[in-house]
RNA sequence: GCCGAAGUGGCGGAACUGGCAUACGCGUCGGUCUCAAAAACCGAUGAUCGUAAGGUCAUGUGGGUUCAAGUCCCACCUUCGGCACCA
């Protein structure tokens, strides 16, 4: 197909000198004026497409915007190489990871070149280099020199087509992440990071967040899941120990019929030890372990519970009251052990209609007493205490305080407070990953590789399929090794570590990124941290996003850097979906940018993605919009190629001789930039772009040329972010050097936007009836004086009186009538 | 169930602080050019009644506030996303 405009030589022209000329090189000492613009960077499994696009090309919109109003900006770009998906797709492609994945990142990176986005690539990294997981290695030491990173045994989260352990925010919906497969529970040794000891702040710092997307905290402030409450201590009948349960409603407490047990609580086996029906216990506990996590954590799955042949007491009113155990109680929340309230908790209530357990309302609807009896479902709401000893009569929430306080005095309870937020399970039993640095010694135990020897190397040649243990166990040249402390027999940690480990310090090393003495520098990474602005899918929102807060958080602690947040401006885009679907290989929707780029040029596929829609939501591509884009870069190409036009003077220096044209440009200037200063409003940035160019068009058919040429040039110089490579070449063929980053942003001046004449709606009683054509200065009584003149609104005003004028300046004239 | 986002022409979407709803683009229809087609260019395009002038109705539904509501308030419906037996 012919080209409407050369735009494959341009491109590849353009691509070439901004390389050459190092234009997206920074001076990283040079901190005046700097603005740090990061695009999460990419899995290389397998090669991007135009969703992907998105995020790329958002980027550097901002960057070359930025960069034209004189910021100093730094943008890199690096692979998060390690992991599954990189590893999953190297086994189907019968590859070694390490070459599939550089092949990836070949492929990737000829694609991003290929969109004509531009990065600082002196500073790429690649997080399966040596040198570069050398420090995810050092940054896991400092967490287990501070006490961050612990072993511990656990029930954790196992993927059995992955054939790995995984954390809680890698289960979606009960499911793998990555696989959809669902997940079941094993009873392992892990390597844990203790992002638990920051949920509080974490929880906390979210509020100076002030720029980041909403939902994006929302979610992660669910994911922390804080609640407020008492631990209660119930002594255990015929016995001197307690058992403690957690609870958020201490006001409900005299009303604890009976108390529950997770079937997995540890002290089950010793309580039931002389009971007669202990087998029957030991295999309802063992049945409902065996049930999957998902199919146990159906909120419609049926309440089972056994009673264990013991009483606990309640310690307000000393009443003894069963203890069961039951599948609805979770083992990993609170203490294991819940106080049951069957009238004011709904899973308590169904539990003890079930299971014929007594129901003792305790807080009463003021409007309508409750009798428990007769109660359907629970009663949740607030209300006033009854059957309460001393509490009687209060509001519950007074009484909330009162019993919490009060418990605190006896010390029967304390106030506490619980996170849904676990642990972060780092270990993986994979082979591409970053081996943890750890060695056992059998006479020393669990001892750190000493920094010093840091890198511990992934060995090469490993067969790396998922067995279910990590593949690293066979490598005896690797599993081998001395203890660091007495040079004893010791081997080595085959587990490797989770990838988000990875990227969670990544947008650190940028600044530093060939350092080999340090992680990174810690006075430069002062400066140039925290990212002004990310740029990422909000499918991170509580992966990525959270474990790098952490990270960040610790190494803050440490005095390793200086700021305790990562991201100052957080932007999350929406995703491109295609016939109805998210693009993905498996559902064959999957839209490549290497045919487009060849059929209409980067640039008018930058245009359409950005034209699709506000950037933050999802949005449906369409083939039929390129074309539309493509037609509109031609019109603005020809621009170029009418010299004579393009010549004109520029007429009129002060507003009163500024022509139309002159006002759409000045306006234009004003729309693009508050649109890309306000937000990303890229779509009604670019229509306003299309309006001017429109404009031009009619001044050229009307023939008063003069201002046509800097209309032109403010068209091309708005354009330069969006489709920087035709921008680039128009700007050489109006006789300007290159290259357009280096020309300042246009200014619009305010004298011009005004317009000469307004035109504003006429209404009779809220209805348009009429439009006039007026000066703005226009005063009151003339414009009432040009209003009535008209036969129209004469004609609304027959038989009838005139109430009232509102007459708003510059936007419209209503009159009422009656 | 809880939290969040959203619902506007045939389609993607505009609309600042309550002030001409449907900008811009796509599609469709008509025209110019052409032997013809494509491309390009010009014009029309919410629905409805009317020959016309013009009228009436339209921003998920139902109410409300206001001279004026896509925008504010109340109640609801639908879709999408997240969390979910969290005590």
């Amino acid at each position: 197909m012919e080209q409407a405009y050369p735009f494959t030589e341009i491109e590849k022209k353009w691509q070439a000198y901004w390389l050459e000329q190092g234009l997206f090189e920074p001076d990283i000492k040079d901190t005046k004026n700097k603005y740090y613009c990061l695009m999460m960077f990419p899995y290389p499994s397998a090669a991007l497409h135009v969703g992907h696009g998105r995020n790329y090309i958002i980027g550097d919109v901002v960057v070359r915007y930025k960069k034209m109003r004189g910021f100093n900006v730094l943008t890199p770009m690096g692979f998060d190489a390690f992991g599954l998906p990189a590893e999953n797709a190297a086994i189907k492609g019968g590859l070694h990871p390490r070459t599939s994945t550089l092949r990836n990142i070949a492929t990737m990176k000829r694609q991003l070149d290929a969109w004509g986005v531009c990065y600082a690539w002196s500073r790429q990294v690649i997080s399966c280099l040596p040198e570069y997981y050398k420090w995810t290695q050092w940054i896991f030491l400092k967490l287990y020199e501070k006490g961050l990173a612990y072993r511990k045994k656990a029930f954790v989260n196992w993927c059995p087509s992955c054939q790995t352990v995984l954390a809680n925010e890698q289960v979606v919906q009960g499911g793998c992440e990555r696989c959809d497969t669902p997940v079941t529970q094993k009873d392992l040794e892990q390597w844990f990071f203790k992002i638990t000891d920051y949920a509080d702040r974490l929880l906390q710092d979210l509020a100076k967040l002030e720029h980041w997307p909403e939902r994006v905290k929302t979610m992660q402030s669910n994911w922390i899941g804080k609640s407020e409450g008492v631990n209660i201590n119930f002594k255990i009948a015929d016995s001197d120990k307690c058992l403690t349960c957690f609870t958020t409603r201490v006001d409900t407490i005299f009303g604890a019929n009976y108390m529950v047990l997770a079937p997995e609580h540890p002290l089950i086996n010793e309580l039931i030890k002389d009971m007669p029906d202990k087998a029957g216990i030991l295999s309802f506990v063992k049945s409902v372990r065996d049930e999957s996590r998902i199919k146990r954590s159906d909120e419609n799955v049926d309440k089972k519970g056994i009673f264990t042949g013991r009483y606990v007491i309640n310690p307000v009113n000393n009443r003894k009251i069963p203890l069961w155990i039951a599948n609805y109680v979770l083992m990993e929340y609170g203490t294991g052990a819940v106080m049951a309230v069957p009238s004011h908790d709904q899973r308590d209530f169904e539990f003890a209609r079930k299971y014929g357990l007594p129901v003792t309302v305790v807080i009463d609807d003021p409007k309508f007493p409750l009798d428990a009896e007769l109660m359907k479902e629970a009663y949740v709401r607030d209300g006033i205490m009854v059957n309460s000893g001393e509490f009687n009569g209060l509001s519950n929430r007074v009484a909330m305080e009162k019993i919490a306080l009060f418990m605190e005095e006896k010390g029967i309870g304390k106030r506490s407070v619980h996170f849904k937020l676990r642990d972060w399970l780092i270990s993986r039993q994979r082979y591409w990953g970053a081996p943890i640095p750890m060695i056992y010694c059998d006479r020393c135990g669990i001892v750190p590789v000493p920094e010093k020897d840091l890198p511990v190397l992934l060995p090469e040649t490993v067969e790396f399929k998922p067995t279910g243990e990590s593949p690293l166990k066979s490598v005896g040249s690797f599993a081998d090794t001395v203890c660091p402390v007495c040079n004893g027999k010791a081997r080595r940690e085959f587990d490797t570590m989770d990838t988000f480990v990875d990227s969670s310090w990544y947008f650190l090393r940028y600044i530093s990124p060939r350092l080999d003495q340090k992680a990174f520098e810690k006075a430069d990474v002062d400066r140039w941290l925290p990212v002004d602005q990310y740029i990422g899918g909000v499918e991170h929102a509580i992966l990525h996003l959270l474990y790098s807060r952490f990270i960040t958080k610790v190494l803050y602690d440490l005095k390793l850097i200086g700021f305790d947040e990562p991201f100052h401006n957080l932007f999350t885009q929406g995703m491109i979906i295609k016939d109805g679907a998210k693009m993905s290989k498996s559902k064959g929707n999957v839209v490549s940018p290497d045919d487009l780029i060849e059929e209409y040029g980067a640039d008018t596929v930058r245009l359409y993605t950005l034209f699709i829609g506000p950037p933050e939501k999802d949005a449906e591509w369409s083939d039929r919009g390129v074309e539309g884009a493509y037609r509109f870069l031609r019109r603005v190409w020809r621009l170029a190629e009418s010299p004579a036009e393009a010549k004109g003077p520029v007429n009129g220096q002060g507003p009163e001789s500024v022509t139309p044209l002159m006002r759409k440009m000045h306006q234009t200037i004003k729309k693009v930039t508050d649109d890309l200063d306000g937000g990303f409003h890229f779509n009604t940035a670019i229509s306003a772009i299309m309006e001017l160019v429109n404009e031009i068009y009619a001044a050229m058919s009307r023939d008063d040329a003069g201002d046509i040429a800097p209309a032109v040039k403010t068209t091309v110089l708005l354009l330069s972010p969006f489709v920087p490579h035709l921008a680039e070449e128009m700007w050489q063929k109006l006789g300007h050097s290159p290259s357009i980053l280096k020309e300042p942003w246009p200014a619009y001046d305010r004298r011009f936007i005004l317009d000469e004449t307004v035109t504003l709606p006429v209404q009779v009683n809220g209805k348009l009836r009429l439009t006039v054509t007026v000066t703005p200065a226009i005063g009151e009584e003339e414009l009432k004086k040009t209003v009535l003149a008209d036969e129209k609104i004469r004609k609304w005003l027959e038989n009838k009186t005139l109430q009232k004028w509102i007459i708003i300046p510059h936007r419209l004239v209503n009159l009422i009538v009656k």
